[in-house]
RNA sequence: GACGAGGUAGCUCAGUUGGUUUAGAGCGGUCGUCUCAUAAGCGACAGGUCGAGGGUUCGAGUCCCUCUCUCGUCACCA
């Protein structure tokens, strides 16, 4: 077991509602992407998320439909769960945060913390509704605004003048969920962590990241210099894990504070399953194991501060994230954004009705926004999908194969690879490994493109189907077998039909570089069919024209 | 409003700590071309005031200031 202990971590979605196109693409299907590269790399990986099942908006939109938060959150997992397998998506443990082992560990962690003496009380007036019987979050507060006197502000902020409010000083708060003004502020007890006390160990794990860029490591040093201050841990709702403070009966522990401790719960649930329950230390004890999170920029001070904020509270010694792999957000058409309630943008239930899920992955991840917002588009969606998947790729090798079997009866020749061959595969390897490695996605698809690019070009110029340069099939030959490999992450399902018209079993990464003489291939198949992007379009229009009926 | 991050060819992006005279790729577009491959491939060309203005410097896309637009955060939304 000296393998390298991989941990992926990806961002839990909230079941209230099914995940757009975004949230898709920067936390589960990255971390699908980067499980299935490591693997191939051969790290013993493990891949953990799951469905974030509480929370303040789950429990309000039960009260207003009338039903239970818990038949809102489990339908949506279901839902989810279906959403995951449809994109090929697998992982070691896809569970919810209202799992026993889940309940449990959160409650043993946060007492570990109170006994550690990171949770101080705190007694504070709230909104609360006397019709719902519920205390209020600021945002589900609405009132006129004491400055501008807009009638709508919420709670926390007007829309209208961007002021900075407290709920006390709306003018006729109202109730965003019954829309009653029976609100009056009263005094309850919150249990906070004391990040403050907690900072100068932060900032030592923080320190101890400079190879942190972009957002990641800003957003973290702006909190850091901003200065900590303790944050309540606790809220007064009827629907979460139960708060295991001396004299917190009928709380229960926040959202923010319990998902995040999922990673480590549903690790520990996925080795007790197996049977193996000593090996979560291996994970989660272990200093040499790389923890990389996928999420949405919105995140990220979650994962590098709140989190490891709370694991250091306990001193368990549990590992702190490594990599913080947060994407910036992809927008619908002309940089809107996706809303459900407005019937904008494409949704993953919806999604997997309208392509192949395979392109769905090729394409979302080489537009993966890691350096700013991005918007969808059909023209990107096209070229993604057919100008580089099937026609510089995949076509790449339906060529070759072709060639092979026609001049040299279906066996890659046992000849020497060219030089330049040899080392544009080696390189493009090599850079891929470091793009991947660093946390990058999208970079290392367009590697991957110019390999094909050089193979297409280096057939091109040798015009092996003349009589005579048979023997630069076998180079040729190299590049296909390297660039299937190197898509195997990103679109599993089409990797195994060229692995297998290749005839390559049991692949690793190291296969890229392995030199085959004398290889036998399989007879051709189709490897792709090139998607009618009008149609498309049809029918997206039409699905939409659907649910907004339905609507 | 405060703070932070960004605005490079139609699109997606590269551009080390400021310096090979005409700012780079890929895709799209235009033209040409091979024929092994799912009208795929290859080559050539197309010229974007590097958001706007000012400054520092022998020299700035690369540093500083101002402005503008976009995005994010601002701690009981996650």
């Amino acid at each position: 077991m000296s393998e390298r202990k991989i941990l992926i971590c990806s961002a839990w979605p909230y079941a209230y509602d099914m995940m757009h196109l975004g949230n898709l693409v920067g936390c589960l299907l990255s971390g699908d992407v980067f499980e299935r590269y490591y693997r191939l790399k051969g790290c013993d990986v493990v891949h953990v998320s799951g469905s974030d099942m509480h929370g303040t908006r789950t429990e309000f939109e039960a009260l207003r439909r009338g039903i239970s938060p818990e038949e809102i959150a489990y339908k949506t997992h279901e839902a989810i769960v279906e959403v995951l397998k449809g994109f090929h998506i697998d992982m070691e443990n896809y569970t919810t945060t209202a799992t026993e082992t889940h309940y449990e560990f959160t409650q043993n962690l946060y007492r570990q913390a109170e006994a550690n003496g990171y949770i101080i009380p705190l007694d504070e007036k709230r909104a609360f509704c006397e019709v719902d019987e519920i205390f209020l979050a600021d945002s589900f507060i609405e009132g006129t605004c004491p400055k501008c006197q807009f009638e709508r502000a919420k709670g926390n902020q007007c829309d209208n003048c961007s002021s900075l409010l407290e709920p006390e000083q709306l003018i006729e708060p109202k109730c965003t969920i019954c829309g009653q003004s029976q609100i009056v502020f009263k005094e309850t007890r919150a249990w906070l962590l004391d990040l403050a006390k907690l900072e100068p160990k932060l900032r030592e794990y923080v320190e101890g990241h400079p190879e942190w860029e972009g957002n990641v490591k800003h957003f973290t040093k702006q909190m850091l210099e901003d200065g900590l201050q303790p944050r309540a841990v606790t809220r007064d709702l009827k629907w979460g894990i139960p708060a295991p403070f001396e004299g917190s009966e009928g709380k229960v522990i926040y959202v923010w504070a319990e998902a995040a401790i999922g990673y480590v719960s549903a690790t520990k649930e996925y080795f007790d399953k197996l049977g193996t329950p000593e090996r979560f230390d291996e994970f989660w004890k272990n200093p040499d194991a790389k923890h990389v999170y996928t999420q949405g920029k919105d995140n990220i001070a979650f994962h590098t501060i709140f989190f490891p904020g709370q694991l250091l509270a306990s001193e368990q010694g549990y590992h702190l994230p490594d990599q913080v792999s947060a994407v910036e957000y992809l927008q619908w058409i002309g940089g809107a954004k996706f809303s459900k309630t407005n019937n904008v943008g494409i949704f993953c239930d919806e999604a997997l009705e309208l392509m192949d899920p395979s392109y769905w992955r090729w394409y979302l991840i080489s537009v993966r926004p890691e350096r700013r917002d991005l918007a969808f588009s059909w023209e990107d969606l096209d070229m993604a999908v057919n100008a580089t998947l099937n026609n510089n790729i995949l076509n790449l090798v339906n060529r070759v194969v072709s060639l092979i079997h026609k001049k040299t009866d279906g066996k890659v020749l046992d000849v020497e690879i060219e030089a330049d061959v040899l080392a544009q595969v080696e390189a493009t390897a090599k850079k891929v490994d470091e793009i991947v490695e660093a946390g990058g996605l999208a970079a290392a698809i367009r590697e991957i493109s110019n390999l094909a690019l050089f193979g297409n070009e280096f057939v091109q110029n040798r015009e092996p189907w003349k009589e005579g340069n048979e023997n630069i099939l076998t180079s040729a030959f190299h590049v296909c077998k390297a660039l299937s490999v190197l898509i195997q992450p990103f679109v599993p399902r089409v990797a195994e039909k060229v692995f297998r018209v290749l005839n390559l079993k049991d692949v690793t990464f190291d296969e890229i570089t392995t030199i085959r003489g004398g290889h036998p291939l399989n007879p051709t198949e189709p490897l792709f069919e090139k998607l009618d992007i009008d149609e498309l379009k049809a029918r997206y229009e039409a699905l939409k024209e659907k649910s907004t009926q339905n609507a």
